[in-house]
RNA sequence: GCCCACGUAGCUCAGUGGUAGAGCACUUCUUUGGUAAAGAAGAGGUCAUGGGUCCGAUUCCCAUCGUGGGCUCCA
């Protein structure tokens, strides 16, 4: 679901079918408040498709009661009831909601301001604060349906009330809503969790637990295949493989700031021996720990929420003239984060995942070229995957926030710095104050997945405080101590998120570089599979991911179980074939694109596999 | 973490207050078949886990764990 998408939580846009929506939630308001007069109304905005109501309610609701609700909202409709819309001075209408005990609205008054209209609208005995537009009467409202229940806080914050809060989407039409229905079905058909289940991508088991994904080997060749990619890149562009530990000294995060800063969105940390049976002994507190534990009293580890501090480490193992620089460290870094456990999704959002993560230590003046370059790695990935469909994000302070660390001047250049190599990037990109980083400005890149939800994939992120905390220098050419500037950058995001938006865009069809199953070859009769095991093994030499479904099943089974797997080519031998030394090729999408040598074929596979291709080139059919 | 829903065979799902079913997958046999699914037989489940109500619980209730959709959070 999305965000309300008025800016003003009490007004809605103005075209008929938003005007529509809001209208039916104040109908599915009207309905809830007949069942349950002591309802509490907060707010219900206009949606993507549809709308929602919060409520604080007496007791609680169920999708059960959905059906009963949505034939008393068809009756509301049906007794087509004119909205009336007036408004009045804040006092009488603050007395208003007062009187119909709505103290949300009362609240909503209160933050309205001054020089604001503050009006109602009525249908039926049923009135709501509210600031439109609606439509003229609720015997417009075409289909609608109510979709789900969800917690929502009061204002969005999680320290107030938290309200119960009604899903519906609603068309101008019947046809419409239901193609919006079939269209949601489908869309969860290629959800990453139904294909990757499907396509045995990968596996999430109780046992090892939550948000912690194992890969399968199948998942596992996509995995390999994207990081020898990103590798090759990196390699050109000058950076460094380097390789560390997942665990580090507490008091490395001390330094670095994500200790205990960050402390509740990690892993706890791993004490020593002698600490827990002390602990156990003394009848030591949870606090005690706690702060035994900020205070520095305490050994011990933690497990990697971030590759920075390690890669700081490496960097600052060496004395570095500025003539180094800038020093460039990649690594695909596995990092863990204790996510909510509310916020788990499949691979989208996991509790241990590895980052395409590296570090760059630059001069200032360094800063924009690299930033460039950066950028530049995201183009090549982005386009060699086809994925067109992104969006960047420039992430700059919020003006009254004071969480952010580093001097303003250095921020200032920073963020002009991100502002002006977004803009070369030449896709539509949007600045968002707040959205920095506690240490910097920030590129983002961002997708959407099957259901609209957004993911955050690669970013790119200036950094002027960790060079100071850890006292990076260089020696510049005056001979002179000077600060490095760092750049923490990671294109794909994580691999996990990565991959699983790739199964979503691919709908599982991955591109034959990617495939985990490249060919598979399908014998028509027993008396085919040696032939075939030695077709086989030419591929595989050649690096080719192939095998033999040599099964006592007919060639029609064969090849729909083949397609069923998504695999871009197999290959039918029979009689024919071996006589003449040929393949019969099948594609995935091309169909049956009949026989050619085994060279050829080859040839034009291995071109297809090198050269990362989306699909295959226009097949030239030997007669 | 919070709200609502869900958890039955490897997968997709039916079902019931009297200890369970289908399709696909799997194993074996028959079949050797040229581009989307040949036939038969077999095996497979302490109905998520732990309590409670009941003569009896997979079914009803509670808790825990996990999953899904939201909310909050997100270095």
């Amino acid at each position: 679901m999305s965000q309300p998408s008025s800016v003003d939580e009490l007004s809605s846009p103005s075209d008929f079918i938003s005007r529509m929506r809001h209208t039916t939630a104040h109908v599915l308001a009207q309905a809830i408040r007949e069942r349950m007069p002591e309802a509490q109304m907060g707010i219900g905005p206009v949606i993507d498709n549809g709308f929602f109501y919060d409520f604080q309610l007496p007791e609680q609701l169920s999708e059960d009661d959905f059906p009963a609700i949505e034939a008393r909202m068809r009756q509301i409709v049906k007794a087509d009831l004119p909205m009336v819309r007036w408004s009045e001075p804040r006092e009488e209408a603050r007395k208003r909601c007062e009187e119909l005990s709505q103290t949300f609205k009362v609240r909503l008054i209160d933050d309205l301001p001054d020089e604001a209209e503050i009006s109602f609208y009525q249908q039926g005995d049923f009135v709501d604060l509210c600031k439109g537009p609606h439509i003229e009467s609720t015997g417009k409202i075409g289909a609608f349906k109510l979709m789900s229940i969800a917690g929502a806080y009061w204002r969005g914050k999680a320290e107030n009330e938290q309200l119960t809060r009604v899903y519906g989407v609603a068309f101008e039409t019947q046809d419409e809503l239901d193609n919006y229905l079939i269209k949601l079905e489908e869309a969860k058909r290629r959800d990453h969790r139904v294909v990757g289940k499907h396509l045995k991508l990968f596996h999430i088991d109780d046992a090892v637990g939550q948000g912690l994904v194992l890969w399968t080997p199948a998942g596992g060749a996509i995995r390999t295949e994207l990081q020898n990619f990103i590798s090759n890149e990196l390699r050109k562009q000058g950076y460094d493989q380097v390789y560390t530990p997942h665990i580090g000294r507490l008091e490395l995060y001390k330094t670095s700031g994500h200790f205990p800063y960050y402390a509740e969105s990690q892993y706890p940390p791993l004490v020593q021996r002698e600490f827990l049976a002390a602990l156990a002994s003394d009848g030591c507190t949870c606090g005690e720990l706690s702060n035994k534990l900020s205070d520095g009293d305490v050994e011990g580890y933690l497990l990697k929420p971030m590759n920075c501090p390690h890669h700081i480490k490496i960097f600052a193992s060496q004395r570095h003239s500025y003539r180094d620089l800038p020093i460039r460290l990649a690594e695909f870094g596995t990092v863990y984060r204790w996510e909510q456990s509310g916020e788990l999704n499949g691979m989208t959002r996991v509790r241990g995942f590895t980052q395409d993560d590296a570090h760059l230590f630059c001069t200032e003046e360094q800063v924009p070229g690299e930033i460039q370059g950066c950028l530049q790695l995201v183009k090549t990935i982005f386009g060699t995957l086809g994925m067109t469909d992104f969006r960047v994000r420039v992430g700059l302070r919020d003006p009254d926030s004071s969480k952010y660390v580093g001097d303003p001047a250095n921020w200032d250049k920073a963020e002009a710095a991100c502002r002006e190599a977004a803009m070369t990037l030449g896709v539509p990109f949007s600045e968002e104050p707040g959205e920095a980083a506690f240490y910097g400005p920030k590129i983002d890149f961002v997708v959407q997945d099957v259901i609209g939800r957004e993911w955050q994939l690669g970013t790119v992120q200036v950094d002027y405080n960790l060079p100071v905390r850890f006292d990076l220098t260089y020696t510049g050419a005056d001979s002179m101590p000077h600060r490095p500037v760092m750049i923490h950058r990671a294109p794909f995001g994580s691999m996990e998120r990565f991959v699983g938006v790739l199964i979503e865009h691919f709908a599982g069809s991955f591109p034959t570089w990617l495939a985990p199953e490249q060919v598979r070859i399908l014998p028509i009769a027993d008396r085919h599979a040696e032939w075939c095991e030695a077709l086989k093994t030419r591929l595989v030499e050649a690096g080719i991911r192939a095998t033999v479904d040599s099964r006592s099943e007919k060639t029609g089974k064969k090849v729909a179980e083949g397609q069923v797997a998504r695999i871009p080519y197999l290959l039918v031998i029979g009689d024919r074939d071996i006589a003449a030394g040929n393949v019969s090729v099948r594609h995935r999408e091309l169909g049956d694109l009949g026989g050619r040598s085994v060279d050829q074929f080859m040839d034009d596979l291995l071109h297809e596999v090198r050269e990362r291709l989306l699909a295959p080139i226009p097949p030239v059919k030997e007669v």
